[in-house]
DNA sequence: CGCAGTCTAGCAC
DNA sequence: GTGCTAGACTGCG
């Protein structure tokens, strides 16, 4: 059985590049309304805040946002968060994804 | 804009 | 070992 915490990478790993997804769908594929908790998974994410980005391990928690596509907190900050996004061809504006409903992951 | 609901992780006793 | 607080969220008033 699989630690809450690691579903949560399994999920957020499946969303392929130029992609994103939402704190809100994890939680609901994970059956349950914790959104919250998704959030606090991701920030304790034992992956190390520097893999967050291009390893196939790695846990792309810069794919990972708010459920309006706003890009909520991120350890590394939020211009990271958009550049990171931005890098895999993802438009940011004003900390909102564009085209969000777009790209969106949605199993 | 502000409050309540839901779950995990961390700190205190 | 048990209990309480805080937190990368969301939905409704």
């Amino acid at each position: 059985m699989k630690s809450f915490n690691e579903k949560i990478w399994e999920l957020a790993r499946k969303v392929p590049k130029g992609r994103v997804t939402t704190y809100k769908i994890l939680a609901e594929k994970l059956g349950t309304r914790a959104y919250r908790a998704v959030g606090t998974a991701m920030n304790r994410n034992p992956n190390g805040l520097m893999n967050c980005g291009y390893s196939k391990e790695m846990v792309p928690c810069h794919r990972v946002v708010a459920s309006s596509g706003h890009l909520h907190g991120f350890a590394h900050g939020l211009e990271k968060k958009a550049e990171l996004l931005e890098n895999e061809g993802i438009k940011i504006k004003d900390d909102k994804i564009i085209n969000f409903e777009k790209i969106v992951f949605r199993p």
